[in-house]
DNA sequence: GAGTTTGAAACT
DNA sequence: CAGTTTCAAACTC
C-alpha cells in the first residue's frame, strides 16, 4: 500500500481494498500513513492541565498544530485524517463522551475498527514500533494509555469474531466493521497498562506509530487546519497549503468533504459500518434532521458526515462547525451524556451472563438500556443487541431474548453496603464512606467533566435509570450477573436504590477508566473485608432507583461534595497508583 | 429499491 | 414526567 509513504493520503475505500498485509498493521502502518499524528488529537478543556501537558509534549515534536481546539465546551474536534471521509470531533474528551471509540480511529472505518483495547494493547506491547528514544513518543504513549481506558467499548459480539484473527478483519465487510472492535475482547480486558484514567481518546495510540512512519508535521498540520477549522475550511482547504504533501492532504480533505456539496447525492444506502455501539464508521441517510440530531449516526458518533453518507441537507460538516458545536452543546445541555458511548465496557458475553459474574463484574452493558418491545432484543433495533451486549436491569425491554444476555435483575453488592443497607435509609446513604468517596475520586479524576455533570445533572444517564425497571416480573433474569440484593432488601425500598445507584455509575466509569480491575477494586477492593456478596440469583431485584430530580441520592450522600479532597486531575502519569491506594484502602 | 417495522430521540 | 410524534436505521419483500 502506498500508504507507507509519509504524507500520502489514502482514501478509506482504498484502504478497504488494500491487501491484507496492509491491513494487518492498520493500526500501525495504516494509521501512520494516515497522518494521524498525535498532534491531531485535541484534548478537551476539562482536562486542561493534563491535556495541555500532553499537548505540550506532543506538540513539541511537531510544531503544534494543535491549536485547533474549539473552545471546548462541547469538545474539540479531531481530524481523524485528512483523507478520511469523516472528520471526527473529540467528544470523548469532554466528559460527556467517555469515549468515542473505534470510530475515532481514522481510516479504521470500513474494514476495521480499532478497538480501544486493541489500541491499548498495541500501546502496551513492547514497543517494537516505538522508538524508545523518542521521548515525545513516549509521552504520547502515556497519554494514550490513559485514554484507552475510556475507550473500551462493547462489541462483545465482536469478540468472537475477533478471536479468529485480526487479519481477517482486515478485509472485512460491513459486519466486520462491526466486529472488529471486539478483538481486544479476546484479551483479558484488564488492560493494566491502560489503567490510567484519562481522556478517552485512543487516537493517541498513534503515538505508537513508528516514528519513521509518522508523517511530517507540516503535512499534518495543514491537513488539520484545513479540515478542522471552519475558517480554514471555508478558506478553501484545498488551496491552503502549498506543500505537496499538503496539497495531497488538502485534496484529500476536499474529497472527503466533497460530498458535502453533494450531500443529496445519491450515495444510496450503504452499509452502516457500524460496530453496533455506534462507534464505527458512520454513514447516515438523514433527510430531515440535517444531521444535527442524535438521529444522525454521524452526529451522534461525533463525526462529520462525509462521502459515504447519503444524507440530505446535511449541516454536519466542518464548514458548519459552529452550528454543529452549538447544536451539540445544546443536546448535551439536555443530556450530558448524549454523546457518550451507548455501550459501556466490553466483556465476554459469557462473563456477563455468567457464572463468574462476581469476578467479572465489569460486564458490558448499554448505557441506558433498551426499550424494545417487539424485537425481543434479537435484532439490531435493539441497541443492546446491536452493541453486542446483553440486556441489563437498566433495560425496559419486553420479551427480552437478547442473545448476549437477557435482562438481569440482580446486582452485586458489597457486604458493607449490605450492612449499610441494613441501616435505615439515611444511614445507608451516609454510611457509605470512603469507598464511595474513592469512587467519586476516581470518577472525577477520570472524567472531571462527567463528574461535574453528575454533580450538576444527576440525571446523567449512566446513573442508570434503574428507575425505569419494569415491575420485575416482566423478565426474569436468566442468569445472575450482578446481584442485587441485599441492600435493596436491607434498606427500605428507597435505600437500596441509592446504594445501587451509587455503585453502578461509578463502577461503570471506573471500569471504563480503570478497567475491570478497577471496578473490582471498587467493589471488592474498596471494601476489602467485604467480598462481593452474591445474592441469590433468584430473582430478587432492586426496585428501580429513581434518581430523582435535583440531587440524586449521591448528592444527598454528599459524596460528591466530598470531592473537595479530590485532586482535580489524576496525575498525568501514574494515576493509577494514586487511585488504587485509595480504592484499595477503604477508610484510610 | 421501495415499503414496512422498529425503537430511539425529540417534542408536547 | 408520560404520552405522542418524528426520525432514521433495520428489516422485509
Amino acid at each position: 500500500m502506498d500508504s507507507s509513504q509519509p504524507g500520502r493520503i489514502v482514501h478509506e475505500n482504498q484502504l478497504c481494498e488494500q491487501s491484507r498485509d496492509g491491513f494487518v498493521a492498520y493500526d500501525e502502518d495504516y494509521l501512520a500513513t494516515e497522518e494521524l499524528n498525535s498532534d491531531m488529537l485535541r484534548l478537551a478543556p476539562p482536562f486542561d492541565a493534563e491535556t495541555q501537558l500532553m499537548n505540550g509534549t506532543l506538540n513539541a515534536d511537531n510544531a503544534h498544530s494543535g491549536t485547533l481546539l474549539t473552545d471546548g465546551s462541547s469538545g474539540s474536534y479531531i481530524n481523524n485524517a485528512a483523507h478520511d471521509p469523516h472528520l471526527y470531533w473529540d467528544g470523548a474528551v469532554d466528559g460527556s463522551a467517555m469515549d468515542y471509540t473505534p470510530q475515532l480511529l481514522p481510516g479504521v472505518c470500513q474494514n476495521q475498527l480499532v478497538s480501544n483495547d486493541q489500541l491499548c494493547n498495541a500501546l502496551t506491547e513492547p514497543s517494537n514500533h516505538m522508538p524508545m528514544d523518542q521521548s515525545a513518543l513516549s509521552q504520547h504513549m502515556r497519554g494514550t494509555r490513559r485514554r484507552c481506558l475510556f475507550n473500551e467499548k462493547a462489541g462483545a459480539v465482536n469478540k468472537a469474531a475477533k478471536k479468529t484473527s485480526d487479519r481477517h478483519s482486515a478485509n472485512t465487510t460491513t459486519p466486520r466493521c462491526k466486529t472488529s472492535s471486539s478483538d481486544h475482547n479476546s484479551k483479558p480486558m484488564k488492560t493494566p497498562p491502560c489503567a490510567l484514567p484519562g481522556i478517552g481518546l485512543h487516537l493517541n495510540a498513534l503515538a505508537t506509530i513508528p516514528k519513521d512512519k509518522i508523517v511530517p508535521y507540516a503535512a499534518q498540520s495543514s491537513t488539520i487546519q484545513a479540515s478542522n477549522f471552519p475558517s480554514a475550511v471555508s478558506s478553501s482547504p484545498a488551496t491552503s497549503e502549498p506543500n505537496t504533501a499538503n496539497e495531497d492532504s488538502s485534496q484529500a480533505i476536499v474529497v472527503a468533504n466533497a460530498d458535502e456539496s453533494g450531500q443529496g447525492s445519491p450515495k444510496k444506502k450503504r452499509h452502516k459500518f457500524d460496530n453496533g455501539d455506534g462507534t464505527s464508521c458512520k454513514r447516515c441517510s438523514c433527510k430531515k434532521s440535517k444531521c444535527l440530531k442524535l438521529y444522525c449516526e454521524c452526529f451522534h458518533a461525533g463525526v462529520f458526515c462525509s462521502e459515504p453518507c447519503s444524507c440530505q441537507g446535511c449541516l454536519n460538516k466542518p464548514s458548519n462547525m459552529e452550528t454543529v458545536l452549538s447544536t451539540r452543546e445544546q443536546i448535551e445541555s439536555r443530556n450530558p451524556l448524549a454523546f457518550a458511548p451507548k455501550v459501556i465496557r466490553t466483556s465476554e458475553p459469557g462473563q456477563e451472563l455468567g457464572e463468574q459474574s462476581n469476578k467479572t463484574p465489569a460486564s458490558a452493558r448499554h448505557k441506558r438500556g433498551c426499550n424494545c418491545k417487539k424485537s425481543s432484543c434479537l435484532k439490531k433495533y435493539c441497541e443492546c443487541f446491536q452493541g453486542g451486549v446483553g440486556c441489563s436491569i437498566s433495560c425496559r425491554c419486553e420479551g427480552c431474548k437478547n442473545a448476549f444476555g437477557r435482562r438481569e435483575g440482580v446486582v452485586l453488592l458489597s457486604i458493607e453496603q449490605a450492612k449499610q443497607g441494613s441501616v435505615e435509609n439515611i444511614a445507608c446513604v451516609k454510611e457509605e464512606t470512603s469507598e464511595n468517596d474513592n469512587q467519586l475520586v476516581i470518577y472525577q479524576a477520570a472524567n472531571p467533566a462527567s463528574a461535574e455533570n453528575v454533580l450538576t445533572t444527576p440525571s446523567v444517564e449512566d446513573i442508570r435509570p434503574l428507575s425505569a425497571l419494569p415491575p420485575s416480573s416482566s423478565k426474569r433474569p436468566r442468569s445472575s450477573t450482578k446481584l442485587i440484593g441485599h441492600s435493596s432488601r436491607l434498606c427500605n425500598s428507597q435505600a437500596p436504590l441509592k446504594t445501587d445507584i451509587l455503585l453502578s455509575p461509578f463502577e461503570s466509569y471506573a471500569e471504563m477508566v480503570l478497567g475491570d480491575g478497577a471496578s473490582d477494586v471498587l467493589k471488592g477492593g474498596s471494601s476489602p473485608q467485604t467480598s462481593v456478596k452474591v445474592v441469590s440469583p433468584n430473582k430478587k431485584r432492586i426496585s428501580p432507583p429513581r434518581i430523582g430530580t435535583g440531587l440524586s441520592p449521591i448528592c444527598k450522600n454528599g459524596r460528591k461534595l466530598i470531592l473537595k479532597s479530590i485532586p482535580s486531575f489524576p496525575s498525568l502519569c501514574g494515576d493509577v497508583n494514586k487511585v488504587d491506594p485509595k480504592t484499595s484502602s477503604p477508610a484510610s
